[in-house]
DNA sequence: TAGTGTTATGCAACAAGTTGCACTACCCCC
DNA sequence: GGGGGTAGTGCAACTTGTTGCATAACACTA
C-alpha cells in the first residue's frame, strides 16, 4: 500500500510520467522512498486501472511517447484516508547487526572491509543529503510550513546516517 | 536470502525449533530480525530441503511433534560465505516521511494523535532494548569480543531509536 | 564507428513477505 | 464453562519487490 500512497502524493504535487518520478525519487525523495522503474510502470498502470489516475498520452519526436498521469477525485480522496488512519509499524530488519552475532565466524579483513565501505556510503549519503538541503531548503526560517515539513524529514534523515557512522567509527575504533 | 542468514546464525548457536526461534527474535534479537510463525516453518523446511539444516523430530506427550533443527556441514559454509560478502544495502522507505509531504492535506489531529503514538511505541522499544541489555550485557567490560559485539548492535539500536525520539519531540513541539 | 549514458516504455518469471485459516491441548482466570 | 494465553505445527492465496530481458533513438566521446 505505501508505494500507491507515495505515488499519490507525488503526483498531487504536480502530475508527470513514470520516469519524472523515478528522478524525483533520485533528487529530492532520496532519503524518502526508492523503487525500480519496473515496479513503478506497473504500480501506475495499476492505480490507473483503479480509478486513482488518468493518464494523457503526450506523443514525442522520435522517442517513445510520454505517459503523464494525474490523480483523480478518487485518487485524492484515497490519499486522504492513507494520511488520516495511523501507520502500522514495520518489521525490524537488520542483516548488518546479525553477522555480529556471528562474530567469531566473522573474518577480520571482511569485517573491517564491509565495515569501512559502508562508512564510505553513508559519507556519501551525507552529501546527498546536504546537497537536497542546499537546492530545496535554503533559509529554513523563511519557508511556509508545509514546505518546513519535509526539511524536517531531511534533517532526521541527516542524524540517523550521522548515529550510524559514528558508531561504525567506534566499532572499528576498538576492532583496532 | 537475508532471513536464511539469520536462520543459520541462529542455529549455528544453537539448535531449536521454529517456535524456539520465535522466542528468540521476540527476546534478545528484537533490534535484529522479525517474522511471522508461517514465515519460518516454511524457510526452515526449504533450507533443509536445500540440505542446510537436519531435521531431528522430537514426540511429546499429547503435543504436537518438535522438530529440532541443526547446522549441516553445507549449512556452516553458506554461513561462511554470507560472512564474507559484503551486504547491499537495501532501499530507503520511510512511509512517515512521505506524509511529511502532504502537509496540508495531512490533518493536524491526525499528525499528532500519529505522532504521539509512534514516541509512546519508541519509549516501550528503549525499554525493551534496556531489558536485553540487563539480562544479556550486564558488566560490558567483562564481556569477551564475541559477546561484546551483539552488544555494539543494541547500543546502536538503543541511540537510533533516541534520535527518532527527541525528533518527534521536536516536531511536535513546533506544532506549537 | 563503437561504446556509454539519457530519455522513455514495458513484460515475465521469480523471490520474499503477509494474511487468513486450521488443528491439538494444556493452563489460568473470571 | 468460556475466553485468553502458551506451546507447537502448517497450508493456501495473495501482495509486494527483484531480476532479467526487450525495444527505440538521440547525444557524446574515445
Amino acid at each position: 500500500m505505501s508505494l500507491r500512497a507515495i505515488l499519490l502524493i507525488t503526483l498531487q504535487q504536480e502530475p508527470g510520467t513514470g520516469y519524472d518520478i523515478l528522478q524525483r525519487f533520485k533528487a529530492g525523495l532520496a532519503h524518502v522512498w526508492q523503487a525500480s522503474h519496473q515496479q513503478l510502470y506497473r504500480e501506475l498502470d495499476r492505480m490507473r486501472g483503479d480509478g486513482l489516475l488518468t493518464c494523457e498520452t503526450v506523443p514525442q519526436a522520435e522517442r517513445p511517447d510520454r505517459k503523464v498521469y494525474h490523480l483523480t477525485a478518487a485518487g485524492g480522496e484515497a490519499l486522504d484516508t492513507w494520511l488520516a488512519e495511523p501507520l502500522a509499524a514495520g518489521p525490524v530488519r537488520e542483516p548488518l547487526f546479525a553477522k555480529f552475532f556471528a562474530w567469531e565466524r566473522w573474518p577480520a579483513d571482511a569485517r573491517r572491509r564491509e565495515l569501512g565501505d559502508l562508512h564510505e556510503q553513508l559519507t556519501q549519503r551525507l552529501a546527498t543529503y546536504a546537497a537536497i538541503e542546499e537546492e530545496w531548503f535554503a533559509a529554513p526560517e523563511r519557508l511556509t510550513p508545509a514546505q518546513r515539513a519535509p526539511w524536517h524529514t531531511l534533517r532526521l534523515g541527516q542524524r540517523l546516517t550521522q548515529t550510524w557512522r559514528e558508531w561504525i567509527e567506534e566499532v572499528l575504533e576498538e576492532g583496532e
